[in-house]
RNA sequence: ACAGUACGUCGGUUUGUCGCUGGCAAUGCAUAUUGCGAGAGGAAAGUCCGGGCAAUACAGGACACCGUGUUUCUGAAAGUAGAAGCUAUCAGUGAUGGUAGGUGAGCGCAGAAGAAAAUAACCGCCCGCAAGGGUAAGGGUGAGAAGGUGGGGUAAGAGCCCACCAGCAUGUAUGGCAACAUAUGUGGCUGUGCGUACCACGGAUUGCAAGACCAAGUAUACUGACGCAUGUAGGGCUGUCCGUCCGAUGUCAGGGGGUAGGUUGCUAGAGACUGUCUGCGAGGACAGUAGUAGAUAAAUGACAAACACCUUUGUUUACAAAGGCACAGAACCCGGCUUAUAGGCGUGCUGUUUUU
RNA sequence: GGUCCUGUAGUUCAAUGGAUAGAAUACGAGUUUCCUAAACUUUAGAUCCGGGUUCGAUUCCCGGCGGGACUA
């Protein structure tokens, strides 16, 4: 199983700014993703974000979390990208639906830019 | 046995694969890698109180403002903190639970209804030719109507007088550390609520995103010396006044703020657990034991299986199937309060029914 | 994380603790018109929830729920 060390999360508020203002972006239910490429031998990194206006209670809000992070691992894409996904639905879905959801949005990356 | 009530307590367990965040050790210049071990709660929540800790330019006084207000105790402290009591009141058959609590002299206010809402005379009753006077026994209203009932008394009436009862003030005795309770004597004859007023105690502000440091880089910040000025403008000390402290502007020299990033603060503490003694209790004393969550766009997980528990159905007295398994996630740390919480377990007490 | 403010008709606002919570506008019905608009008449509609204080609570107090602002 792939791994998920520190330096592969994207934070800090310019590069999140950065991100937000410069990506493309696509919804890949209940996941909205924005994305953008990256030089060549960069790490890969991600972020996740749970508006709190969906979710009232932490609990929720890191359960969610967790789930894409799992589902990101085992998906962890090839090429080098900054990647965030915005959850945009105000029901739980569960760990199958997440994992489907983003095996399709990285697919869908990949397939665009390597071709 | 069932129902209830108060207090305490638990609130899933195990295994496998993969992953995340610290700690220690080894290897390595280092990024890292490997091994060992650790990693959410009773409320971590709400932020309603109180502290620790930190920063600030905090002398003090008068008046004002705000908060609290039964007694004794506990505690570092508490402004709905806790324990055991007291008084009043409400709910309950009851165990029990909720709410309130300083003083009461003076002053002010109380819609509509009602004759009248407080030095009461509209109707009625009595005296009187009348004018006028006496009278709270009876009269709808109202949350509240001039202590209640009975008797005497009177022109008619009235605590005007008497008995009993309720309430208030006060003396004495007994009990209690005390609030107060019980008994008894005396007194006058007594409406309700709110506000103001007075008394006692407390109150600087801001909050770990406080604050400190690092490398990069630069100001009109800041520091020192000299000069100027009635230490002025302005500002701090909860507000105002007094008082007190700081204090803009020129020249020279030093110096390195904010912002973003990193490090630190950062976890051993008014700690936890067990036992003994002690106290009605909140607690206290002594002895022993084990170990230590510290993340930072924020770790503590994902998937699978088994077991335990609950509900329903079927067979039947233990199995099968299906479904469920609460509230909820640390962000500087403690003490309390409040709110949410499937389902258990223990102890005391209460009610009902049955048996002895 | 911390510090505050606020909640009344569908909407925007009123209401010393006092009788049946009041306006404007919107919606509905009617009049007018060939029809619509405007104008006029008129009906219905609300104190976020749960307790407490009080004779009486939108107002005062406590707890909960929702909405918003500031701070970085």
């Amino acid at each position: 199983m792939p791994k998920l060390p520190k330096y592969e999360r994207l934070y800090g508020e310019i590069a999140v700014n950065e991100l937000f203002n410069q990506s493309k972006r696509f919804t890949s239910f209940p996941l909205r993703v924005h994305y953008a490429l990256r030089p060549e031998n960069a790490h890969t990194r991600f972020m996740v974000s749970i508006p709190k206006k969906l979710f009232k209670h932490a609990v929720d809000r890191n359960l969610l979390k967790r789930r894409i992070r799992e589902a990101y691992r085992a998906y962890k894409p090839t090429i080098s990208i900054d990647i965030a996904f915005v959850y945009a639905s105000n029901e739980i879905a569960s760990s199958e639906q997440i994992e489907k959801a983003v095996q399709k949005a990285i697919n869908k990356i990949t397939t665009t830019h390597l071709t």
